[in-house]
DNA sequence: TATATATAGAGAAATAATTCTCGATTGCAA
DNA sequence: TTGCAATCGAGAATTATTTCTCTATATATA
């Protein structure tokens, strides 16, 4: 009974719920934790414990990825770490290029753990020409005026966008131009781009909402039922 | 009719959807924008249309602000722009402490726009002795061990955490030793505080696995179909 | 003034996501 | 070998979120 039977990833025409994607990540990192302490299997009751998530949901998330467990043991873990980098696309390299080289730009070409993910980033680009011919990071910092051209000798095709809220839009233009098919966008302003181009935005205020309203909420209820400490 | 029927936040008992919250900043900022262009009012249908959502969300979701629209108008723009202020709280100034002053934590110090949500970073600390002492965009940098008593005397209740992922434990202890009531953390590891501290976690990898797993499954479906353009 | 139309608001319906329930399987211990 | 406990897997039930439908209302126009 060791045939793998059907050990590819389910290309179901629906997508993958974004909830499940966002998950992943999660039992990613924890998994490969485990892994280095030397475990060789886990069982989604403690990922669920570790993670504070529901079992059944890790369940059908490790599902989704194509993973089999068996019943008392769990998953190998190796099997599991496995699996996601190839249902997340990370056990491939992807090239990208960075559009902004201020200090956002800079603090993610220094971020190493994304080669982890499959991710390098290979060049930067900005407009101002004093941030141009510098290296940063290991990565030449050019002109945005070569972009287009560039990214599509190079066949680049992932884009992140690190600059300014009103130069977003110019910046994801450029990278359309140069092909791009995906973009990671860090700059407050919603992009135009053809349908065909994927986009996520990565927008601060949307996470600091969430936050401050939790806040002000919490204040706000302490402050009209107990006095001072419910 | 001009009583204002009962306009303060709806405390209900239950929170507010996040998803809810994710969008109003988006709303927010388009409002300001058509307020600047010199608009008053504005309908559900203009915003869905604007930022490509269905228009009934658009309307529950300003229905959660407690403002009331009219018919055939809309909403006056400056008294929603006001009520998603009041409702996220950034109608008060936060002040917040920021651990890790390292190239992301120098992209949100000069970040200028959180100004608008009122949200006001007031000093920076790290652990690295050659970082401290310094001013960097207008705020002092100071050693973490300096964190807890400084949070409490300044009564400072909001932590940002910018730190690699094995320190961002240790930052979150000690932002809760100042006496934190919410974290927003920057790293990519868990962690472990209080239940009455509010976290949200900024995460790049969850919003990179989305991206990079709806990449990778339009290539895989475009190979695996139509052979070149489909 | 009467009519047409865009829109808010309320509630129903549909869809998506999470959590619960139960049966089957496996390994461990008696 | 037998019984017990942990766990997966499948599907049902629940809950959350989005979308649809309808009505009332305000404005503009004929």
């Amino acid at each position: 009974m060791n045939e793998s039977k059907e050990r590819s990833i389910p290309e179901t025409v629906k997508g993958v719920p974004e909830p499940t994607l966002r998950r992943l990540p999660l039992y990613y990192r924890l998994l490969k934790q485990l892994r280095d302490s030397g475990r060789a299997g886990v069982s989604c009751t403690m990922i669920g414990t570790e993670l504070k998530l529901d079992p059944t949901q890790v369940r059908k998330d490790i599902e989704m990825t194509g993973t089999v467990g068996r019943p008392k043991v769990g998953y190998d873990i190796n099997e599991l770490v496995c699996a996601i980098e190839r249902f997340l696309g990370w056990d491939n390299t992807v090239e990208a290029f960075l559009v902004g080289a201020g200090s956002l730009g800079e603090a993610l070409m220094g971020y190493g753990g994304f080669t982890e993910c499959g991710l390098q980033i290979v060049a930067a680009f900005d407009v101002d020409p004093n941030k141009c011919h510098r290296v940063m990071h290991g990565k030449h910092v050019r002109h945005v005026s070569k972009l287009p051209n560039l990214m599509r000798r190079m066949k680049v095709r992932f884009g992140i966008i690190t600059v300014p809220a009103v130069e977003a839009q110019q910046a994801a233009n450029l990278l359309v131009e140069g092909g791009a098919l995906a973009i990671w966008n860090f700059a407050p302003a919603k992009i135009q781009v053809p349908e065909r181009v994927i986009v996520t935005n990565e927008d601060l205020y949307c996470s600091l909402a969430v936050l401050s309203q939790k806040m002000t909420r919490k204040l706000a209820l302490s402050r009209s039922k107990g006095g001072s400490k419910p």
